[in-house]
DNA sequence: TGTACATCAGTGAACGCGCGTTCACTGATGTAC
DNA sequence: TGTACATCAGTGAACGCGCGTTCACTGATGTAC
């Protein structure tokens, strides 16, 4: 049974501090997402009923549906690209940066599964497209990755190559983990942590120039 | 304009011919699934209107939706499978092997992404959820792929490790290729063939043990 | 210090939509006698 | 060879639901005079 839980009405804004309520329907929507486990039970009326407001106020700070989604995933790529710098805060050299990384941009994915889904497995409204690919490129991390891979070059880690080519294949390997352990949760996994230092392993052994440790 | 394409009214199958009605549902619902790229557009009606038939027909032949869907993922991984095996047949040893199987992998999601997506990215319903998988585990090809890195330990291609594990690696990387493909169609891609020969390539030197060629 | 008024932050009721599913039924088809 | 009848393969109408969105409105709040 999903407690009705009524929310009271909420009590109307001051004049001039109608943004208020913008940065309670965002939260609202973050929460909603987080509790019930389903991007489909974020609906303007379920967003609307757990601020305290009528459905018709939402439009009031946001012309429709797909642009409340949006700003959402705006919060979603500012958390990811926050917690990838944090990583690196107490990395030693570039290498065990990116391995870093990695392991936590594996955990973001697991620790926020509706959120990851979202952003990174679900079919992107037309709306959201536009700005989506550039913030996702400058803002959640990526540009910081190509240039941590940089660093390894330089540093004569990695065998030359291309650093967004290699960005990429780093990516898509913390991402392939991330979207199955989310995706099926039912698999007989291995244990995880042991499976992610697993194929960083792998990943960087492939990319090591040789007689360079990847441990 | 999506063309309402009025399916005349399908004639009654004869006595004892019911279990035709069974393919054509499953057809229909491929077909939908294909043509309009969306999960979501699968409805029971829309199924039945394809059909030439009335929605409640559809309960003649499955208990509910979501053993309907439960049946159009069977055939995605009856095809996966096939196409893994068939992919192998002219490779010259298991190396070559799984080169093959990786690429045949992303081909197949690539060119269909709404099967993939709701077999590999979606949320599983709970219905469904109980074979599946045991299923991915014995028909999807997972098992070959399994014996294909075995043989590759075997032919002392690899360092010595746990073919589970390694085939768990080589799945999480085709698979996150193929989904971020499917899911970020927009981002700016370097050339998607190079990509995949350079994830393969990385993820295999990083297995090989050294002075094996990745080639 | 008091009051008319524009503005702002919302409300209430309704629109039309497509959905999964149920239920009582119909009418063609084959079979038994 | 003819006919009653059970069965099978569906139909038609309706149920209640939640959804996004629109539209005309209200009533508190601050400001100008």
């Amino acid at each position: 049974m999903t407690t009705a839980e009524k929310t009271p009405r909420r009590t109307r804004a001051r004049r001039g501090e109608g943004e208020k309520l913008k940065e309670s329907i965002l939260e609202a929507a973050e929460a909603l997402l987080i509790e019930t486990g389903d991007a489909e039970s974020v609906s303007i009326r379920a967003v609307a009923e757990r601020v305290g407001v009528t459905p018709p106020s939402i439009y009031l700070h946001f012309t429709d549906k797909d642009e409340l989604i949006f700003a959402v995933c705006e919060k979603h790529f500012a958390e990811l690209h926050r917690i990838m710098t944090e990583a690196t805060s107490e990395a030693s050299d570039p290498l065990d940066a990116l391995r870093r990384m990695g392991r936590a941009y594996v955990a973001f994915g697991v620790n926020n599964p509706e959120q990851y889904r979202i952003t990174f497995m679900g079919r992107t409204p037309h709306s959201v497209d536009e700005g989506h690919t550039e913030r996702l490129l400058s803002n959640s991390g990526f540009s910081y990755l190509v240039d941590v891979v940089k660093s390894c070059l330089d540093a004569g880690h990695f065998v030359p190559g291309d650093p967004l080519m290699i960005a990429i294949d780093l990516w898509v390997t913390v991402h392939g983990i991330t979207s199955l352990f989310i995706a099926k949760p039912e698999f007989p996994w291995p244990d995880k942590e042991e499976l992610i230092e697993h194929i960083l392993d792998t990943q960087l052994t492939g990319l090591l120039r040789d007689g360079e440790s990847g441990a």
